[in-house]
DNA sequence: ACGGAAACCTGCTGGC
DNA sequence: TGCCAGCAGGTTTCCG
């Protein structure tokens, strides 16, 4: 479910139906699911045992469930949902999935928490918190450790653009992959990447120090618009591997102009979308509305 | 600093 | 029908 609006969809329906639950046990299966939770899936069960769920939060892809126990400091329960991490809200006896790697129970018997994840990129770790090296935020109880690297979102109080923009004028790399890199700006993944990019006008080859600041301003706004029209449209779901904690899809993928768009018309001139190998992935855009810099230097 | 590729996984599609 | 290459909303790590 990854990128922000998709998780943000997540988080939302974390702080419905789990914040202020405690929960009664923690039943993790294998051990790839805890694999960053240094000290094991069994200490981190334990660990959840009897915790009261505080606050859900988010930072970028970054979702993370503030939990007490009553004789500890409160904690972060780090959850990434990789490439196909799904937490689903559901009665304890509806049918196991295929793919369930972790199951919260709660003190008030109402529904489990449950973790799925066909391909096991994402995973959990309980870790401390600690104050947020972003100042200004919302993050009143800080950010888990490996959250610390993570730069804040555009979506959230602690983003600075201005600051975000001298950064990328400093770089000598191609827009995209500084689109993508989680420690200048977090939760832009392919998918918005290539839509920012394509409503900007800008192809995902050219370079930050090479783009004005009003450029990359508005790259920068574009992606931050983009997200926010998938986040009231419930995230982008081509299939159901993408859905909230209850099961349903969002369907933004209807607006986009770009991503998976290869052959078919550019929604602004009519171009076919050319798809192109990139970061051992994709980019997808308008040869003509975004067309390819001349030259790609590399200091 | 930067680019590229491989690694971690499962499942689905499309071409032959 | 069957097989296999290629591809998928992410992140980390290693190599040059």
């Amino acid at each position: 479910m990854p990128e922000l609006p998709e998780v943000e969809v997540v988080r939302r329906g974390l702080a419905d139906h789990v914040v202020g639950r405690r929960i009664a046990t923690a039943t993790l299966t294998g051990a790839r699911v805890a694999r960053r939770h240094d000290a094991g899936p069994l200490d981190l069960s334990t660990r959840l045992t009897d915790a009261k769920v505080l606050a859900a939060d988010r930072r970028g892809k970054y979702l993370w469930l503030v939990v007490q126990t009553p004789s500890d400091d409160p904690r972060a329960l780090v959850i990434h949902l990789g490439m196909s991490g799904q937490l689903l809200v559901e009665p304890a006896d509806a049918p196991r999935e295929k793919h369930l790697h972790a199951s919260f129970d709660f003190a008030d018997d109402g529904p489990q928490l449950r973790f799925v994840d066909q391909r096991t990129f994402g995973g959990l770790a309980l870790t401390d918190l600690v104050p947020d090296p972003y100042a200004g935020g919302h993050h009143t109880h800080g950010v888990p450790v490996p959250v610390g690297h993570i730069a804040p979102d555009p979506l959230e109080p602690a983003y600075d653009q201005p600051a975000v923009v001298r950064l990328l004028k400093q770089r000598h790399t191609a827009i995209k992959r500084a689109l993508l890199d989680q420690g200048k700006v977090s939760g832009i993944g392919n998918i918005y990447a290539d839509e920012a990019l394509w409503r900007a006008q800008v192809n995902p080859l050219r370079e930050t120090a090479a783009l004005t600041k009003p450029v990359l301003g508005r790259v920068l706004d574009h992606a931050a618009e983009v997200m926010q029209e998938a986040l009231a449209q419930g995230g982008t779901s081509f299939d159901a591997l993408y859905v909230n904690v209850n099961g349903a899809s969002g369907y933004f993928d209807r607006s986009l102009n770009a991503y998976g768009r290869e052959g078919e018309p550019c929604d602004r001139c009519g171009t076919p979308i050319r798809r192109e190998a990139f970061m051992n992935r994709s980019s997808h855009y308008c040869p003509r509305c975004q067309p390819r810099p001349r030259v790609r230097r590399t200091p």
